[in-house]
DNA sequence: TAAAAAATATGATATTTGTCATGTTTTAAG
DNA sequence: CTTAAAACATGACAAATATCATATTTTTTA
């Protein structure tokens, strides 16, 4: 079993703030997990008894709407934490996740992460900084879905994807979404979505083969409409 | 100049935390503010030092959007605290915060905050707790923003101030929004929102006078659509 | 590998929502 | 109190988006 001390990922979270001793501790008590492309992490309305630091891999968060519609909110990736609000707020879990790719977790027990931010108030200070962030980054979100078109709102996303995951030896996009993630990202019929990336492609603004997506002309995808 | 001490408004926010001797310092640097219906207390891009504290009256944060129109993201109420997130990301404010009637506001340097943050555990948990709840609030709305038609959002809208506002003696909403606030929360245009609103009054789901609005019919509301 | 299932694609059409125009009512200012 | 401005209201039409139908392609399973 790897060592918290020595995990170059918790650089990327507030973990990073934790001591030396701290994260010895945490080492001995955390789980390492392997969850399979598509696997289902946790689902909505679960009582999570802990967070997943993941190593490896991204994973989608969604909610069932209503309508019966998926709602993708987030995505996740190597270095985030998940679950923390579920366990400061004592709620079960708002949202379910499911792998986009093989991933490689570990589960640190609550009490654990509840006892060093009670004790160590650089880690609850980071923790604060970077849920201030978050909600940030959800009032953006919301002004985005209130106020642009879906056209504009996938553009943002393909951009949003390629900024933030990179794109592999050929030019496409590292993450792999099928046609529904982008509706359910976007929030928009499936056959909207797959409509809009049709004409991105006519438009020469991205190039697809199968499901992978390359970006030809970011500033083209940046001034939709 | 009122003591903090004393202050019953703190029970509903997270300086109900903090220590006797907490507040008293506090309250020795604090400032009372009144400000007027209409009035700007801040803007987006403005550097905050501190926090506000609503001793009473109601305002809205909103964001403007690329495409000119103001979101309303959230509405804001007695002991509620206002700026901690661009405190604690040390960022700029997200947000513009405007009054919607007269209000009584104090305000608490940055400093005084971020110590006790720092000091008192049980406050950092507190505003730990509420973040993560503000969060979840957050995503619910996202959700609601990419699933729902304009018609279902605005009914859960005029739900939502009735539940959390209350309404006055002859059983009108206490919140008074124009059209446009109504269209702004939503996400859509004026013209919209004044049509659906005429709509729900056709079909006996509300009564209108003027600008107040008296909620006639909660479960219909409730199933629109 | 063959068959079944799922994902992608596209047309036709209905519904929702936005925009522009124009009039009326309410509110604010002098 | 009168007038100007703002807010409200509604019609006509345009644009965006959803829905249903039906192929085609890709992926999965047996």
């Amino acid at each position: 079993m790897s060592k918290c001390e020595q995990c170059i990922v918790r650089q990327f979270n507030s973990l990073k703030a934790l001591t030396k001793d701290e994260l010895i501790r945490i080492s001995g008590c955390k789980t390492s997990k392997h969850i399979k492309k598509g696997e289902l992490i946790f689902e909505e309305g679960d009582t999570l008894n802990g967070v997943f630091c993941i190593k490896d891999g991204i994973c989608k968060l969604s909610k069932l709407s209503a309508n019966g519609r998926d709602q993708i909110v987030k995505l996740v990736v190597k270095g985030d934490l998940l679950g923390q609000r579920s366990l400061l707020g004592d709620e079960s879990a708002n949202l379910s996740a499911v792998a986009l790719n093989d991933m490689e977790v570990c589960f640190i027990p609550k009490a654990e992460i509840i006892t060093d931010l009670q004790k160590n108030s650089n880690f609850s200070m980071d923790v604060l900084q970077q849920m201030a962030h978050d909600l940030k980054s959800s009032d953006d979100v919301i002004v985005n879905m209130a106020q642009k078109s879906v056209k504009q709102r996938l553009a943002e996303t393909l951009l949003y994807i390629y900024n933030n995951f990179g794109v592999d030896a050929e030019g496409a996009l590292n993450v792999i979404l099928s046609r529904e993630d982008y509706a359910n990202i976007v929030g928009t019929a499936t056959e909207s979505a797959i409509r809009i990336l049709s004409q991105f492609k006519k438009e020469n603004l991205i190039a697809t083969k199968g499901k992978q997506i390359i970006i030809k002309d970011i500033k083209g995808l940046q001034h939709i409409e």
